[in-house]
DNA sequence: TTCGGGGCTTGATCCAGGTCAAGTTTTGGA
DNA sequence: TCCAAAACTTGACCTGGATCAAGCCCCGAA
């Protein structure tokens, strides 16, 4: 592995109280693989062999049953994927591929269940790591749950928005992910994004321009305890090394 | 708190390899109560004080937004909940109330992480606990993404009764409740148990029968990624000290 | 034992959102 | 540069499920 890499790896909230030594018998055993896009990294069922950092592109988290699909999160640098079915050692219950061309570090769970038990530090921010992605979850399922399609677009577009001006900002994905993500069908999206014209919003192509927050706040009624943290306050004061876009 | 109650709650795989003196340490500072039905435990927003372990009773945690309401689990004896905002010290993103006459253990948040600082092999099992819990979520998202409430129902259905014959079993649950756990309201569960009833289901008072069940798989196409390992083989080999109802 | 209230069912109706079918635009590759 | 495939939009239509409104049943309290 590149040192860059290695460095920016290491600035995760997960690795950053690592010791120097656990943390390098972590990466010895470590790849560290360039992906065009559309190629499946992991299919659900499958045994979870390595924890996934995402370094460089975006990789979606998807499901799928009975010929639907739909997709669960899109995870961009630098964040992991896949923590949980590694550390019980259990099938994944998401397959992941990429958008676009990647870079995925692949630590072997084996590794990461030793480093675990020798570095009670390290154990912590696992833990944590875990929590906030058990948390992202929850909120996910209380979004599907509580709000109608729309609302769910509003919240979105004002959580991608970030809290503070922020007025014009690109999608990053493309719409049917979009869609899917939030539970509707492409169709429905677009109707939806239309319906949002007259709370101030526009879009053309991917680039959204929000011109009457209060408005969408309206229709979105955001809180913590639905959007995450990360739509509190203006832009965070540490440096957000660990971004996951589209929820978790 | 009572010598039956402590050797239940340590009989959890959460503290089964907990020392006995952390155990005794976190125990010390926990408190055991009992609470009558409809009493409202923790509301969501609430900062995590104290883990809560159900040791009788059955407990619902459920969600609010702008007026509407939906219940995401239900927890019965013995099991833990809110581990995860109680670990990263975080609001609940879920609140908890009593369903019946009810006992529950609280212990607090602080003696959790001292203990889980101390005692790794307690560590792994507070992390194996969490893993569980989020792929459980996790599950329950993809069943309200990628099903029909009518498939839901069916593959509801079909946990209840267990892998074995269990034809006859009863429903355990208030079926408003079981609606909003499904995603659905009242009257659409009602009219779903009626449709099911050409698949060799029927439902009297609680009391469910289940005459066809190939039929019933038909439908709910059961898959261990959507409704977990327990649907799998007959009864578990160990004793099954940890429940969770409805889901999680 | 009666009464009242909540849970459950059933029917009628409505609507959000899915489906189907064209277009239109964008994108990526030769 | 052009072409083909894919993404996106729009309209028409349909349907799963929500809503509204009774009525029924069961259970618990007086």
């Amino acid at each position: 592995m590149r040192n860059a890499d290695l460095e920016e790896i290491r600035a995760l909230s997960l690795f950053r109280d690592l010791s120097e030594e656990h943390f390098a018998a972590l990466t010895r055993g470590a790849y560290h693989q360039s992906f065009p896009p559309q190629v499946t990294l992991i299919e659900e069922g499958q045994q979870a062999d390595f924890l996934h950092v995402v370094t460089e592109g975006a990789v979606e988290l998807y499901a799928g049953w009975n010929g639907r699909e739909t997709t669960m999160a899109v995870v961009r640098p630098i964040s992991t994927f896949i923590l949980a079915a590694c550390i019980t050692d259990a099938p994944y219950l998401m397959s992941a591929r990429t958008l676009m061309p990647s870079r995925v570090a692949l630590i072997p769970g084996s590794d990461l269940r030793a480093a675990f038990a020798q570095d009670v530090a390290f154990a912590q921010a696992i833990l944590r790591e875990l929590a906030e992605c058990y948390r992202g979850v929850v909120r996910h399922a209380k979004g599907l749950k509580l709000r109608a399609s729309r609302e769910r677009l509003a919240a979105y577009l004002l959580r991608q928005s970030g809290a503070g001006g922020g007025a014009v900002f690109d999608l990053q994905i493309e719409k049917r992910l979009l869609a899917s993500y939030l539970g509707m069908t492409p169709e429905n999206l677009s109707r939806s994004i239309r319906s949002l014209r007259d709370a101030g919003v526009s879009v053309e192509g991917q680039r959204v321009t929000i011109s009457n927050r209060a408005a969408l706040v309206a229709i979105a009624q955001p809180t913590e305890l639905l959007d995450g943290p990360a739509c509190r306050g203006a832009a965070e004061d540490g440096a957000p090394t660990q971004r996951r876009f589209a929820g978790h």
